[in-house]
DNA sequence: GTCTATATTTGGATAGAC
DNA sequence: GTCTATCCAAATATAGAC
C-alpha cells in the first residue's frame, strides 16, 4: 500500500509535467517554454523535473506524441456504407474534422504543430502522414466507391479527396488563428457546411 | 564624397544585417536567430549591429516587413477582363500562386509566416488581410463577372472564392514543406494546374 | 561605425542534503 | 522525489576606446 502511494505520486507528478509542459509549449513554442516555467506551473523545482525526464527535449516528445492521437475513427465498413449514401459521407467526415477543430484539446495540439511544424522534422513527417495521407486514402476510397455507384461525375479519387481536404484544412486554421486571438468565429461557424454543400454540387451527378 | 562613402557603407551594413537577419530568422525562428549569430553572418560583432537597430525586435520587424511585399498585381480591368474569358481568370491567379510558391525569395518569406504566425499578432492579422481577404475580394469580383456572365454556376462569390483560394494555399503549405527538407516535389508540379482543371469543371455551366 | 570588454539575465542541467 | 545551491553556456545589451 505505501509502495502504491509512491508509485501513485511520481505518476501523477509526471502528468501534471506533461499537462503544464503541454499548455506553455502551446503558447510559447519549444524555445519560448523554459525548464523554469515548467518546473514553475508544475509546482516544483527545475531540479525535480530530472527525476520524471531526461531532459527537456523528452518532455517535449512526450507532449508532442498526443498530436496525433485519435484523428478519426472511420472503419472500412463505415466508409463504405456511408459513401453509398453520397453526401452523408463528405457531411460525416466534415463534422468530425470540425468537432476536431473546436474540441479544445486538439485545438492546442494544432496549435503546437503549427508552431514547430518547420522546426521538427519528426514533426512534418508525421504531418504529412496523419494529416494528410490518411485522410487522402479515407477519402478516396469513399469517393471511388461513389463514382462506381454513379453518385459523382468521373475523376480521379485522389484529386477530389485533395480538393475536399484542403478546404476543410484552410477552415481549421483560420478557425484556430481567430480563436488563439479570441475573436468570434461566427462567420465561420457554418463554413464546414458550406463546404459540403458547394463540394457535393461539384460533384454530384 | 568621403561623407557619401560613410553614409554607403552604413546603408550597405544595414541590407547586410536585414538579408542575413532574414535567412537566420526563417530556418530558425525569432528565438533560435540569435544577435550572435546574426552579427556573426554579417561578419561584425554584437554591438555593432546595435548601431543600425535599437534592439533584436527592430531587426525582425523590418525583416517581418517584407513578407507581404507584392503579392499580386491584378488591377480591376485585368480582373474584369479575365473574367469575361472564364477558365483563363483561375489559370492566371493560380499560376500567378504558383510562381510564389516557387520564388525563392517568396518561399523563404512564406516560413517565417508560418514560423512565427502564433507567436506574433501583427503577423496573424497581417496575414489574414495580405493572404485572406485581398485574395477573396479579388477573386469574388471575378466569380461574380462570370455569374453575371452565364459561365458559371450560381452560387455565393465568397463562397466559391474561398473554396478555390483554400487548395491553392494547401499547396502551397505542401510544397514548402517539402522543399524545406529537399523532398522532390515532383509529384506536386501539376496539382495547381489540376486544382484549375477541377475546379474550373465544378462550376462551368 | 566597429571593436574589446563587460554587465546582466535567462536557460539547461547536475550534486548532494533531506 | 523534492529541495537548495551551484555550474556553465548562451543570449541581450551597454560602455568606452579607436
Amino acid at each position: 500500500m505505501s509502495e502504491n502511494t509512491g508509485i501513485l505520486k511520481a505518476s501523477d507528478t509526471k502528468l501534471k509535467i506533461i499537462k503544464e509542459a503541454s499548455a506553455l509549449f502551446c503558447e510559447l513554442g519549444y524555445k519560448g517554454a523554459s525548464v523554469r516555467k515548467i518546473a514553475s506551473k508544475v509546482g516544483i523545482r527545475e531540479s525535480a523535473l530530472y527525476n520524471h525526464f531526461k531532459n527537456k527535449e523528452e518532455i517535449f516528445l512526450e507532449v508532442a506524441s498526443g498530436i496525433f492521437s485519435n484523428p478519426f475513427s472511420f472503419d472500412a465498413d463505415e466508409i463504405k456504407e456511408n459513401a453509398l449514401r453520397g453526401k452523408p459521407f463528405l457531411n460525416k467526415f466534415a463534422m468530425q474534422y470540425k468537432l476536431l477543430t473546436f474540441d479544445k484539446n486538439n485545438e492546442s495540439m494544432f496549435r503546437l504543430l503549427l508552431i514547430e511544424l518547420l522546426q521538427n522534422k519528426e514533426l512534418r513527417e508525421k504531418f504529412t502522414e496523419e494529416f494528410h495521407n490518411k485522410n487522402i486514402k479515407m477519402l478516396s476510397e469513399g469517393f471511388f466507391i461513389m463514382m462506381q455507384n454513379g453518385l459523382i461525375r468521373s475523376a480521379d479519387p485522389m484529386i477530389i479527396s485533395y480538393e475536399f481536404l484542403s478546404t476543410l484544412f484552410y477552415i481549421r486554421l483560420q478557425v484556430t488563428l481567430m480563436r488563439f486571438d479570441a475573436l468570434s468565429t461566427n462567420s465561420l461557424a457554418t463554413q464546414f457546411e458550406k463546404h459540403v454543400d458547394f463540394f457535393w454540387d461539384s460533384i454530384k451527378i
